[in-house]
DNA sequence: TGAAAATATGTCAAATCCGACATATACTAC
DNA sequence: GTAGTATATGTCGGATTTGACATATTTTCA
């Protein structure tokens, strides 16, 4: 695991002081949080390029500039769901969806 | 039309995916369902191939036998975010999910 | 057939997630 | 610098989702 993605991992609020404390993650929450991690750059890639705001963005699918930010971030607090519906919204394929999830980060 | 209905004239025959103009879905909603669908399938194939009874896969990921009868009807009530982490407690990898949501019900 | 196992359906309190708001910080361009 | 814009962070009431339970229905098999 690189600095960088550990770093991110603990700027979105998941428990991870050390790389023991990670390696005590089970498979399927890192392969969870991984997901996640994909799913939001994906998320951010797809805004920059329409050249949205964030506040843009929350009015198009009915959120708030907030938790586009949390979205953005991985936010514990943000469902894989409201990832998913948020792609969709902003026009991502099935198979858009699908590489962005199979792509590692 | 409710979500519940649209389950209904789907058990019933009704070919739901060829129906979404009829029911008046907009494309994210019908692409959001169809990955509903797809995600359940694919969950329902890996504990059949697993020769795992609802109960046992509930037991296996702290969940509960009418959860994952839920799940695999893709009922209203379930999350994509609870499928996903229910296919990776099963130990799908990220491909395989992008594969099940990449590939048409 | 008929009992047993598996699956489906309905409900609900508790847990989780969401949009919204306030506010802080970061980034531009002057 | 600093005014203006964009993004990040913290919090909270209300909405949604969850596991659990009761119960109904379907499937399996002797």
């Amino acid at each position: 695991m690189t600095p960088d993605k550990r770093k991110k991992l603990k700027k979105a609020g998941w428990k991870v002081s050390s790389a023991d404390e990670f390696l005590g993650l089970s498979p399927e929450e890192s392969a969870y949080i991984a997901l996640k991690l994909a799913l939001s750059e994906s998320l951010k890639n797809k805004r920059i390029k329409k050249g949205l705001s964030q506040i843009a963005l929350a009015e198009l699918i009915a959120s708030s500039q907030s938790r586009i930010a949390k979205m953005e971030a991985a936010d514990a607090s943000v469902s894989i769901d409201l990832l998913v519906k948020s792609l969709l919204a902003m026009g991502a394929s099935r198979k858009e969806l699908a590489n962005a999830i199979a792509t590692p980060g």
